[in-house]
DNA sequence: GATGAATGAGAATTCATTCAT
DNA sequence: GATGAATGAATTCTCATTCAT
């Protein structure tokens, strides 16, 4: 039927406009920021009318969190299918640690702008979103204390609390990654930055002579 | 002569209020973040006029950048007198790590409002402030780079690139900061959180089996 | 041919929409009222697209000209047949009112909406409506004039001003209506009702002491 | 102290703005209806700053509402010393009427572009509006069927559902007032019309043969 | 110097209307 | 002819800033 034809399109028409609306939030947000950004910078951007912002989103938060989501979505989605096997020795739990890293710096380098947007601007949006934010944080501990807790157990790894640890470990985590977003250490060799903080990850400041890529 | 003592009661009126703004603007920058908060809440709240809070200060941003430098200075003073000796052993390392974490704490929960604008609310405001607190770190990384540097010419910390170890610890302190102001971190005792951190920090994940304060 | 086939079909289609419009709109008007319905919500009630709207009426108003002369059409074509025989004494000018009092209720009732919106919302959308109501209520008037001088003239209605008089029962008519639409005036018995207010039309406050049906 | 002085001088000042802003909002709303002006009307009017408003008023309802409440005062005070002696007989009870309708119409008179308002518009703005001018009304034919009855009760008015029969008088009366304001009635001899009416309400249409000033 | 009333520029938001499909 | 996405003019509303007292 031609209606099914004329609806299918017309939903393509919308969904690209709100496509491009979402595009041009995200690269403007990341550039001026969250609150210096206002709606007409993105809809000048998108060259669409005014109307149509608010056609496709109550306002500019909605939209911001809508970007949120986004990135929300494709970090937890890397995330599923990790779960998988649990690391049996200290050096698996370090591979699989790098390789866990490796898997979210690509996600990261992929949406570089939704990810400065999501660790700086979000928490100063409203109690709201600054709570969406730190649960995101707590889910992340949360599984990197499920494998710590296994290594503990296994006798791989040092007795502590695992708790504040594996807080430790995401919060370091979203500061280096702050930290290179803010361009305070300068891209370099990622694989080298990686290996230089699982390294001290694993070993501390005082750790072994050699522990690279040795079994303690 | 009255016309003095009376330019003297002016002044000291004059900085009486000038004080109270910056009070009241520091408890509701930490409450409801810098860019929810209009000028005339800082007004009501401090029970001046409008025109009293232009005459002290240019804008909403200057007050603001006046409490960071209150905060920038206090820290900064903190770690003036700091670097006196310099530690000759792990033990004495991890002591005067401890020590150095101590006088900050206590200077953050003396000032905890202050820590939370700093740290969540001034790299939104515009990149100049972005600049201001990411230099404010880069000092912290350097003075913890200079510590372990040391550490390692003396053979009581592992071979690393230090720049990135240094802003590693630095990112995970500010975190852990974050995270207790955001909540995530419960109070609790925080000598526990401390040694837990620091344990982390010196003997990573793997470590010995009870490092707790046993040098290695 | 199948031209005029498909003419006819689109035209009989059209008229259906058209029609829809009309409905909805009535409802809507009488819930919301002129000024707090905008035209989407006739749109989105009836199901049809926004340009659909625009094929049929010029604008909000002009759909809402339609209902009124909806019922303006109704209620004239009701009165039309009235006029035959004019009553001969007093007890028949009371039982032709009645009559006509009912006639018209039954209309009312049956266009309730109408009747809502027509009292309420149409003298409040421009000028020319406005007249429109009051030309309208003056007719009325006139026809109840048109009784009363009969009536006075053949001795069985008071000496009055007939245009003040005539003008107070159309008033007196619509207000009840109105408190009635309200919700000022409970629904219970409508033929009670009547019959106390033709009773405090016919012989006022004071009257006599029974005068229900009786010819004084 | 100057404080004080200044204080009152600026209550003064506000008070002028504001007053300035009802006025003109009164003669705006009289003239162009509710619906069709917009704030940026009543600011031209009154010559201050589009703020001046949001700073005196929250927003069009909010004005609206004043001069709603402004004139339900006025009426309402017009009628507190009203209740004091009741009318002993028909003749003292159509005077009393007449006393009390001629103190409202100084009051309508004096404030037609408020009661225009308060009939024609209040009842369209929303449901909370038209609530308080219903109940407004009753509360009208609470006091006029106070009266009644007792009337009934000393057997100088007619046996009948007084509930019914007051709400009708009150209706009558914004009626007319209604058609007044609507130029259907036009001004002529105001005494005349009052007399007219209250002999249509005391006598009815068929009454007398003449009632004027008669006791029956 | 202090005040707070007044301001108006600019941002958000709505909604009647158009127009490409 | 029907549709509904897109539009932007018009309006509301906010708030930093000024300025008369």
């Amino acid at each position: 039927m031609i209606t099914e034809l004329r609806r299918l399109k017309n939903r393509a028409r919308r969904d690209a406009t709100r496509q491009r609306l979402i595009e041009v939030a995200k690269k403007i947000f990341a550039e001026k920021g969250y609150h210096n950004t206002i709606v007409s910078d993105i809809v000048k951007g998108a060259g669409v009318g005014q109307g149509t912002f608010y056609r496709n989103f109550k306002d500019k938060r909605d939209i911001f969190e809508n970007l949120l989501n986004e990135l929300t979505e494709k970090l937890l989605s890397s995330f599923s299918d990790m779960s998988s096997e649990l690391p049996q020795n200290s050096n698996e739990y370090r591979e699989a640690s790098i390789r866990a890293i490796k898997r979210m710096i690509n996600i990261v380098v992929a949406n570089k702008e939704l990810v400065k947007i999501y660790i700086k601007e979000a928490i100063t949006v409203d109690k709201e979103l600054e709570n969406k934010i730190y649960e995101f944080q707590i889910r992340f501990a949360q599984l990197a204390k499920y494998y710590l807790d296994h290594a503990i157990e296994k006798g791989f790894a040092r007795r502590c609390n695992s708790d504040i640890v594996s807080k430790s470990i995401v919060g370091l985590g979203f500061s280096l990654l702050n930290m290179w977003l803010g361009g305070i250490i300068k891209e370099e060799d990622v694989d080298d930055i990686i290996t230089e903080v699982i390294d001290f990850a694993f070993f501390g400041l005082v750790g072994s002579v050699n522990p690279k890529g040795v079994e303690l």
